[in-house]
DNA sequence: TAAAAATACTCCATAGGTATTTTAT
DNA sequence: ATAAAATACCTATGGAGTATTTTTA
């Protein structure tokens, strides 16, 4: 069977069209070498080299051999480059799953810092349902995901990356809409758009906290699970919101932004499966902690 | 050093995820593998397999080796059969130099047959002055030429490609242009345009066996070593010549070509330096063979 | 407890080394 | 006569086999 050493004892001969200083620059003696180009070419059944009493050439066949050999041999070379590079996390391939909104403010950034530090890493992005993000993290099918806290799930691992005030999202006609600061007092009977507690428990749990609701259940005129889809609501004029500054980004027309007095933050959560292994993740929390340290 | 071996068994393991299975179809023992795979692993200083207690996985990096592997693997396999088929012929390059004028008859036939039987091979069609053409291929640079016979050569072999019959070439506006059918005394007294001898012997014998000077010089007005060129002076009036044949197809506007009564013929000749071991030669003799059978 | 991989130990196939021969210039 | 590869013969590395142990689900 056809080996390595035959293809780099082939390589050395070709190259170097003299058995002799072939066997010196391989460290072995002569006749090793001579008895393992005749083996090579046995196993062929084909004559790579003509020797002659003074000198050496390839034959035709020999000549595209030494084309492949040196292929191959450049091939092995980077395959064991390429395993100690994909163990050090530096090739690779990373999914990272988050909510939408995060694709204008955690996610460009997260991304941008980590490919500088690893140019050769693939990473695919996957806008997902809040809901499914942990499930899909968990199960493996994400390495990552990023969204308002995922809350305590055991073999999860969270890093905090992102935090932002809340604000009033209301249509421009609304009566809230002229006031340069809005206080919880003025929200008290106003039906708000929200997502259910479920979906975003963190983001819920500030409203309700803001609101000094302790207990009380929170009045919701309209569930979504996605914020831009609660902003689309509030611009149909069909109630107000209070919503994460980012969502300043993607807000339809006729939608003002106003802010909070004594405004509650949510924070972006970046979390992984504990045991997943994907030498990726370390440079990942890297980037995370580097975006993180410049929070506000 | 990492070898073949290492990859091979590797890819079983990676194949099966098993390292039983995998052992036994390589046909070895499992602890034989383990060691093997243990070795590989040392070698890159990188883990690539994840053993549990009932189960195997890859890690990261062996999932990138796997990849690398299996090309590493097709890559030899294709190696040896190249060079298996280009010992046969089946694929590698051939260089053939030619007389200009080759190129309307002998040389398309010859490399479309060539080429239908090899379609591994590739070409390299060169045209080139005659007086050149032995050179080329005595020294290696072309591995066959075309020519109006090269005549005996030490280390040539030949063989005749195709025939042709001479006929004149002579401006419209010619005494001769009239005649059908020309006899070489009708050519006594016309000073022709014609290649020397040393440039195309078989051909400058024709001429001079045709016209019956047994030994005497032959009337030149002018000479050239291309048989366009000679119908080019032909055609700006300059003198007539006898040329073979296929030098209708590159003719200018206002040359005629006559038929010679008992027309003497010259012949094609394909030759080749007889210790070239180029595998495709062969196949090339082969389609020689093939069209010099169907000459008139 | 059992399935599966790792380890311990032995053996031998084969790659490599030394000395010499062959070959063609 | 000599440069260079092949051959003969011996040595020893390391890969493979058998038997056994370790590991964890």
């Amino acid at each position: 069977m056809v080996d390595l050493r035959h293809i780099r004892y082939f390589t050395a001969v070709a190259e170097t069209l003299h058995f002799g200083r072939a066997a010196e620059r391989l460290h072995v003696t002569q006749p090793a070498l001579s008895r393992q180009i005749a083996a090579l070419e046995s196993l062929l059944s084909v004559k790579l080299i003509d020797r002659y009493s003074r000198r050496v050439r390839l034959t035709h066949a020999g000549a595209r051999f030494l084309i492949d050999a040196r292929m191959i041999l450049a091939s092995v070379d980077q395959a064991c480059r390429n395993a100690k590079a994909a163990d050090a996390g530096e090739i690779g391939e990373l999914t990272i799953g988050f909510m939408m909104h995060a694709a204008f403010s955690s996610v460009p950034a997260l991304t941008r810092r980590l490919l500088a530090e690893r140019p050769g890493v693939r990473l695919h992005l996957r806008e997902t349902m809040p809901s499914l993000l942990v499930t899909e993290v968990l199960e493996g099918r994400f390495d990552a995901g990023i969204s308002f806290g995922p809350g305590h799930v055991r073999g999860l691992a969270t890093k905090v990356l992102h935090r932002e005030p809340l604000c009033l999202a209301a249509r421009a006609d609304h009566r809230l809409a002229g006031r340069m600061e809005i206080t919880p007092d003025d929200l008290a009977d106003e039906p708000l758009i929200a997502s259910p507690a479920d979906v975003a428990p963190a983001l819920h749990q500030a409203i309700v906290g803001y609101l000094g609701l302790d207990g009380q259940e929170l009045c919701v005129r309209l569930e979504a699970q996605l914020q831009q889809t609660i902003v689309g609501l509030v611009a149909e004029g069909i109630g107000i919101a209070l919503v994460p500054q980012s969502l300043r980004n993607l807000a339809p027309e006729g939608v003002v932004f106003r802010t909070l007095s004594n405004a509650p933050s949510v924070e972006h959560i970046l979390f992984w499966r504990s045991s997943n292994g994907n030498p990726v993740l370390p440079p990942l929390f890297k980037a995370a902690e580097a975006i993180a340290s410049s929070i506000g």
